[in-house]
DNA sequence: TTTGTATATTGCAATATTACGATAAAGGTA
DNA sequence: TACCTTTATCGTAATATTGCAATATACAAA
């Protein structure tokens, strides 16, 4: 049907799944690296960068804004963004614990 | 359109983009929970586990084995499903280096 | 062989996602 | 004021995802 069943999960499990799926477009992980890479606040050099037309660049950092990811401070006419650098670490503390499940030596069988 | 532009990203970028995408829905995440917890292999108990129906449940392993996360060894009539652990590490690695693209502490703006 | 059990596949309906042209809104500048 | 720049939103088309009933497949046991 296209809708997932949140309903039928954890708290816990759909915060990991919500995190990890705004991370499964390669346009948002370009638009995070390059906001890692210009260490100043970007504006709309993105368009630029990226090759996609500033709508669609403008509905991807609307999915990161949603997970307050990151934040857009008006400068003037255009928008600086940059991350939420406490958001960030909490979700990279969510995931990696989450990536650690498995850790234990003892898992093994085929 | 629905269909990402993955031509115009790098190798890299879109290998995370799909490894985080595969990790974007809970039941997946409550199956590889599964998996960790009961230690040894499990078969054919997720559909009871996990509230979706047999079908469902197939499909989702089906996404699982795309990326080589798991594996499914025949046993008798069951399939004994587990983790692929280097594929397991080795995406561990690439999330988590992805995910410290933000660690330099000079990177703030706002 | 027949029956039962376990898993995969098919087909379909409903919803979500991706992408972009057109347009709107908001601010700067001439 | 009029014009330009920047970003957001709307509307729409194409494709993807999620979920399940029905069915197929494969094996074991009686």
């Amino acid at each position: 049907m296209g809708i997932t069943k949140s309903e039928i999960f954890t708290k816990e499990q759909n915060q990991i799944a919500s995190i990890a799926k705004v991370l499964g477009h390669p346009a948002r992980i370009a638009i995070l690296e390059h906001l890692a890479k210009v260490k100043t606040c970007i504006c709309g050099d993105l368009v630029n960068t990226i090759g996609l037309a500033q709508p669609t660049i403008s509905q991807h950092l609307k999915e990161l804004k949603k997970l307050d990811l990151i934040k857009g401070n008006i400068e003037g006419n255009s928008i600086c963004y940059c991350l939420h650098k406490e958001k960030w670490e909490e979700f990279k503390d969510i995931l990696n614990q989450f990536l650690s499940i498995f850790s234990d030596p003892e898992n093994n069988c085929c």
